[in-house]
RNA sequence: GGCGUCGUGGCCAAGUGGCAAGGCAAGGGUCUGCAAAACCCUGAUCAGGGGUUCAAAUCCCCUCGACGCCUCCA
């Protein structure tokens, strides 16, 4: 059996060849680090993960380099506002999106490289472009020639006459199209800036991406992902630019996940509707959110909202519910098929596209067979091996994460021991007051034949 | 105006030609001192209209609606 994803090139669906059997390169464009980053950037993050977890699960080995934008107009012009250095300021966002991504439970990728860390390759890169006619340069800026290269607009299936070029911004009079990017910008005074060949300035936005696939994975690449807002102009031009200057196709499948919604509509920084990462991580665990990334299709839109993260929380309880202990049984030939079965379904829906929702529901229906199997004193540990196994493929924690609390453990376990005590004298009123407040304080207590147990909440 | 995505039960959502997965919520039941967890049972003809086909949620056309990109954006 083979992948198959979804080619925003080619607009449909098809066989993954790596370029080199058994290995996977992979390039997410990751954010540009001016200010906190939200639950839609997690998205992307989460995205990613799972597929590159996917891979690794099917027996690749996966090269994941994802960037930084650490100079851009934003970051200098934020970082003016603060009073602070700009590379100062990029270098706090960075280190708290690397937090955010480790308590997401994303693998971290192979390389983060960042545009600041990677000029004299950009700049040799700009200066080859422009020994071959594909840019030019006005008073120290750089641009790329959108004429000169033929099939500019074939990622987002555009054409140059089509495009209404400066409608909603004044388009820069120097440029010879309208759609020619900066390859390079000249400094203003008090700007961070780097010598180059046309005075003093920093790299244009695309060109850092082309510069860095280049250093790091080489000239041709088997995956590029991002968001798909970046379809275009970034990755339209970040084809231009690698293409132009190999002569190679540049990525083999690019792969595009859909935008996070709140209050129907995109959540963006420039919109303002948004819900950062801390505010979330402060009131759920991330693999609350890795649910509801995995409960839809990553192409499609995902809204946001409370009643969606309560229910992806429920839901997630539930798998890890069918993983707690079960005291020992019999062996049983057919649960162990059941397993065989989920196993195959699961693959078969994750070799389609990543469809993680198809392979959840097979996951759940794994749970339920499980608890079928508990009540009817069967050897479930092989069943459940299997559904914590196929979690951690979809990067799953099989546990919540130990509370704040864990000191409080010897304590909780000497009330449900008194509890225990209460309850044989059949001193009910005593020992649901214990469980109430327990609960009360995210102590869930549950009786069974086997005793008590508890958890947090 | 151009390019593109989408509209499935109360909510989230898979399925993209052959009797509509799964989760959450809800109701009924079993178990339990009670509760929780768990198990069993109950519910949609797939935005609307037309067409193709033996057969369509699934293909084609039209209408309505939502969203993304065309400026920085995961």
């Amino acid at each position: 059996m083979a992948i198959k994803l979804y080619n925003t090139l080619t607009r449909q669906k098809e066989v993954f060849e790596p370029l080199q059997p058994g290995k996977v390169s992979m390039y997410v464009c990751g954010p540009t680090v001016y200010s906190k980053a939200h639950v839609g950037h997690a998205m992307s993050a989460l995205v990613f993960d799972i597929i590159r977890r996917y891979f690794l699960y099917r027996g690749y080995n996966v090269m994941h380099v994802m960037n930084y934008t650490d100079v851009d107009d934003k970051i200098i012009q934020r970082a003016n506002q603060e009073g602070i250095d700009p590379i100062k300021l990029a270098e706090r966002y960075i280190e708290e999106y690397r937090r955010h991504v480790a308590d997401l439970n994303c693998l971290p990728a192979t390389h983060y490289p960042r545009a600041t860390q990677e000029i004299g390759q950009i700049i040799s890169m700009i200066q080859n472009l422009g020994e071959n006619d594909y840019a030019y340069a006005v008073e120290g800026d750089v641009y790329f020639r959108v004429t000169k290269d033929q099939d500019y607009g074939k990622l987002s299936g555009r054409k140059l006459e089509d495009m209404q070029a400066g409608a909603r911004i004044g388009v820069d009079e120097r440029k010879e199209h309208p759609m020619d990017f900066a390859l390079w910008k000249s400094a203003k005074p008090g700007e961070p800036a780097w010598d180059s060949p046309w005075g003093k300035g920093r790299p244009g936005w695309h060109i850092e991406c082309s510069a860095m696939n280049l250093h790091h994975l080489g000239e041709q690449i088997d995956i590029h992902g991002g968001g798909n807002d970046l379809i275009f102009p970034h990755h339209e031009n970040e084809i231009a630019q690698s293409e132009s200057l190999t002569g190679k196709p540049f990525a083999r499948y690019w792969v595009h996940n859909g935008m996070m919604q709140l209050a129907g509509q995109k959540m963006s920084k420039s919109l303002g509707n948004l819900v950062t990462i801390e505010e979330f991580l402060a009131a759920h665990e991330g693999d609350a959110l890795r649910m509801m990334v995995l409960n839809s299709s990553y192409r499609n839109p995902l809204t946001f909202g409370e009643d969606v993260i309560a229910q992806a929380e429920s839901a997630l309880e539930r798998l890890r519910n069918a993983l707690r202990p079960a005291s020992g049984g019999q062996a049983s030939p057919e649960l162990q098929q059941q397993v065989e079965a989920t196993r195959r379904a699961f693959e078969e829906c994750m070799d389609d596209d990543f469809n993680s929702a198809g392979a959840l529901g097979y996951l759940f229906e794994l749970a339920r067979t499980i608890n079928q199997g508990k009540d009817a004193g069967q050897d479930v540990a092989g069943a459940q091996a299997a559904l914590r196994e196929l979690m951690t493929v979809l990067g799953l924690r099989t546990e919540k994460p130990a509370a704040q609390g864990a000191a409080a453990a010897p304590f909780i376990e000497l009330l449900i021991e008194m509890r225990r005590e209460l309850r044989a004298q059949k001193l009910w009123a005593l020992s649901d007051l214990v469980r109430d407040r327990l609960a009360a304080l995210n102590v869930v207590i549950e009786d069974s034949k086997q005793g008590t147990t508890w958890r947090w909440k």
